[in-house]
DNA sequence: CAAAAATAATAGTGTTACTATCAAATGATA
DNA sequence: TATCATTTGATAGTAACACTATTATTTTTG
């Protein structure tokens, strides 16, 4: 698994960057810092000015990976979902009860992440705790529509479908698989987000999370049809 | 229940704006200007430089009102609150039985809205789209825990609140009721968001309700336990 | 070693997000 | 009706942001 593992070369969109991050080490220094510093500081008072001083570099070089810092956050999250449907997909392959594979991959969606030595230059706890506070702001704009066919979110949604079809596999019957499966994925991050910030909204603490309330959704439902 | 209706005096926390926009005619051209203009053109395209013009009044004035977008932001999507929970009281008080009740409360939480007649310059049908399109963007902030603190979510989290126990009055046995309050009432805003934005991403359409959707769910989740 | 490519440095533009100051209009009071 | 206070409007100014353009320097590659 761990050979697979290695062979996983996240795939992204061509017109996300200027320039493939991949490719060269100032590309991979951006990503990395881009994390930590978006991590830190907010998407919102995160800039290419901060970050250059951040790498020791110039604002303009980072310029010719990324036209803006909202395709860089589109890039930094199609990452994340392209390593987390790669799981998914490993993770439930060799599943062939259609119950148990829902409930592994509502696990792998809904989990706390944690460090993957496979990736060098990305922290992936500080990359979740991205997705969990900014994701929400890379589709809620007004040019969504045209991102949206652009590509921008096709990996997102991918994985969206796959676990639509997971859960209409495991229970035929039940109409609404693909609202379930975007309020899963989305909800995940937001009961993340209440039990981070809001406590008293959510269910989930240190003992309670929000895999143990998403799996025992799905259960009652697939109970019930 | 008219005459009571009109007795609603939204009531926002005073250290959102600097002056009471309902108290003069400058304040409500703010409101109503600002309801159009962030449908319009977005919460990110939205300047105070803008607003003025559209009123044809002055950005500095406008500032004598709300420190700044976010605090506006807040301060429309607190009254949208504030107007949902009116409604969610009146229209569940009366009924008794509490899997009725509930039901009626999902209801009044997830429909699409239609204008209301009570309120000259506040265009609901607008601002409820400013909800579902921004609304996440006034939590999802670094500056969250502070700004709770200072009561900025009080509405949105009292109605969160409400719906719960609704929840747990209905199904004492149910484990998770925050958590399924807080997934229906945040679920809703994006089940709209994808209906008008990803369709593949959901089952609701203009047959199919967010609505439909958030009801069956409750009552497979009442049925079993 | 030369040519090409990548990066860095510097400067400049228009916009945003304000703050400050002062003038004009409006309204309340004596 | 005068005057005083409050509100609004107009103008100007600042620092930061979000870039673009140009040129110099360094690094890579053939």
């Amino acid at each position: 698994m761990d050979h697979v593992y290695k062979n996983l070369k996240v795939e992204i969109n061509n017109d996300i960057f200027l320039k493939d991050p991949e490719s060269t080490d100032l590309g991979k220094r951006i990503i990395a810092s881009s994390i930590d510093l978006i991590d830190d500081i907010g998407f919102e008072h995160f800039t290419f000015r901060k970050l250059g001083v951040a790498i020791g570099s110039n604002e303009s070089s980072i310029y010719r990976y990324f036209e803006n810092k909202h395709k860089l956050l589109i890039y930094l999250t199609s990452w994340y979902w392209s390593w987390i449907e790669y799981q998914f997909i490993l993770q439930t392959v060799a599943i062939s009860n259609p119950v148990d594979k829902l409930v592994q991959a509502i696990t792998i969606l809904t989990r706390e992440v944690v460090q993957d030595m496979n990736y060098a230059h990305i922290d992936e706890i500080k990359l979740s705790n991205i997705v969990i506070e900014e994701y929400s702001k890379s589709y809620l704009t007004k040019e969504v529509d045209q991102e949206n066919k652009d590509g921008y979110f096709a990996i997102y949604k991918r994985l969206v479908l796959r676990l639509r079809d997971m859960i209409a596999a495991a229970n035929p019957n039940y109409a609404f698989p693909a609202s379930l499966s975007s309020t899963i994925i989305e909800g995940s991050l937001h009961q993340h987000f209440l039990k981070n910030h809001f406590t008293a909204l959510t269910d989930c603490n240190q003992q309670i999370t929000p895999t143990d309330y998403f799996i025992n959704l799905v259960q009652i439902i697939n109970k019930n049809s």
